[in-house]
DNA sequence: TTGTGTTATGTTATAATATAACATAAATGA
DNA sequence: TCATTTATGTTATATTATAACATAACACAA
């Protein structure tokens, strides 16, 4: 089992460069617009493996001349995490990048409750690779999340009724 | 793999009345005083599988002859969701009453997109049960997330250092 | 190149969710 | 009874997120 590289030393500059290149790539390859805002925000998130809100972004934004109105950021945010560049933290109402963008995973992550760092578990299935990840981490999971969204059966079938 | 009872039809004044004795006793029990609006507030959210926002309870104490600043309901869900009679769902930043409060489990849940009615899959581990379950209910899941917070190795460490 | 539709930003205002802080009351237990 | 803790009452405010509408930039055909 890997050790994630949020909790250990490495060599972070590395981080950041491949989350932004992953990015211009893929935008370069799906004719996606990776305007200034959209990368700078994501520039922000790959500064630390620790999640942000959205107005803690919107703070580090202004000083490198981008308006600062909680839509800016809402919108690149929602734009990033859209194109699953970055994933959002429920618990936290907070934002972090992904690391993982080139693998197809379900996102799932080992949250600090004291320093806020973040790692993401590499798994590709929505399984127990968490518990073991965990554990070759020495992480303490203390509270999991684990939310499955869809459709029920009902309101499929209302929909097909209304479809009619 | 059970049908869950959300998505199906079933005799929900039982649940109510399940819901609300479990918490009876287990209060009775470990000397929890089930205050007038904590069993109010549980009531509200037994009255259908369905997740519901804070200020969406509060609304509804008020016909009741209770007060309706946001703390009272929020103190209510503090000591509900602390003793484990309602679980917070975090993608909707709504509550839902646990329907398995007797049996020691990993709350995961299925959270339709459409009506908000949320199961709760009774799985005692984080597993994949959630798939299973889903699968025998037609639920298409959509989106999930699973979030594990817990304690880094460096912040253990820390803390370590800290009481020495 | 001009027009036209589309996507992205700018801007103001406000909605929705949650907590801080301090006061009072009720219950608990020497 | 008095002290202590636990629960409520109350006001104010913090935090997170979106609605709504205006403008700009961009894409691309006529
Ligand atoms: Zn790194
Ligand atoms: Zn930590
Ligand atoms: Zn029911
Ligand atoms: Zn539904």
């Amino acid at each position: 089992m890997t050790k994630v590289m949020s909790f250990n030393p490495h060599d972070h500059e590395a981080c950041t460069a491949s989350a932004l290149e992953k990015a211009d790539a893929y935008c370069q390859k799906h004719a996606l617009k990776f305007t200034p805002v959209r990368r700078q925000v994501l520039e922000i998130l790959c500064s630390d493996h620790k999640a942000l809100g959205a107005y803690e972004i919107l703070k580090r934004l202004g000083p490198l001349g981008f308006k600062s109105q909680p839509p800016v950021v809402y919108r690149a945010l929602e734009f990033l995490v859209a194109h699953r560049f970055v994933h959002k933290i429920e618990k936290l109402n907070a934002y972090v990048a992904c690391m993982h963008h080139d693998t197809s995973h379900v996102p799932a992550f080992l949250i600090c409750r004291n320093c806020e760092t973040v790692a993401e578990a590499p798994n590709k299935e929505p399984s127990d690779l968490v518990a073991q990840i965990a554990k070759t981490n020495a992480f303490t999971v203390e509270k999991t999340v684990y939310e499955a969204e869809g459709l029920c059966v009902n309101c499929k079938e209302d929909m097909a009724d209304d479809a009619r």
